[in-house]
DNA sequence: ATAATTGTATATATCGTATATACACAATAT
DNA sequence: ATATTGTGTATATACGATATATACAATTAT
């Protein structure tokens, strides 16, 4: 499991999980039938509670992207390739179009919060 | 005042609010020295609490944006043309480095985000 | 002076996040 | 078969951020 929790972050912490989990799914570095951690061995190694795991597998299960069997364990949801890719671009959009409110709220024009995404990428 | 606030949004209100005014402080829609409406009238006008308005005039005050005199009220700060420019950018600088964390984590090159985010621009 | 208008401070309620601990289901060893 | 271990689940608690109502202090207008 490669997770980076960061508690300066002003994201709640089974957010990051959820996030990053989700996106080595989606980017198939989780192969589909691949089983995750145990929410306890999860939590240990990434020295939170299991509620917080929980809460951030439920996130993946309601999402599809994991099917989770009581006693047995989650294991990662199968996709075609092209599902996949489908299904990244559609969370990126969704919070994108969010993202985006607040640009233009400033009155920023797309060129101008193009330009600015190449500062912000190199960062 | 020309504010929308949305129970829906996750931001909290007092965000938004921030957010609302200091895009049209930045936009020059209101004049340095122009006075805020009293939190009490925003607050009914709004239909929140004085503590939700002063919440945000004061992260407005935290920014430089406005001057709170109590007794008084509170003034749009001086700017020249170029400054709020330099601000605006900075501002909205700051909020893409956190955003584009995300769609650098599901592994989009920058050009997919350009594309993606001229959707996102439409909607 | 005093009343009205402005921002400020204190105490309270509610909700989301995070936690520990006890519970229930499934697989495995005996 | 059944006891044990490993898995996810549910309940109760703590804490912090958000939002509120009400009482306080400073300024202005009369």
């Amino acid at each position: 499991m490669n997770i980076a929790i960061s508690n300066a972050s002003e994201k709640p912490i089974y957010q990051q999980l959820f996030e990053q989990i989700s996106a080595q799914i989606l980017k198939g570095e989780l192969e589909g039938g691949y089983s995750l951690p145990p929410i306890r061995q999860a939590a240990k190694e990434l020295r939170v509670s299991i509620i917080t795991v929980k809460k951030a597998w439920e996130e993946l299960e309601r999402c599809g992207l994991i099917n989770t069997i009581t006693g047995k364990g989650c294991f990662v949801a199968e996709f075609l390739s092209e599902e996949m890719g489908r299904i990244r671009e559609e969370m990126v959009l969704k919070q994108m179009v969010n993202d985006v409110s607040y640009y233009k709220s400033f009155g920023l024009t797309i060129e101008e919060v193009i330009e600015l995404l190449k500062k912000a990428y190199t960062v």
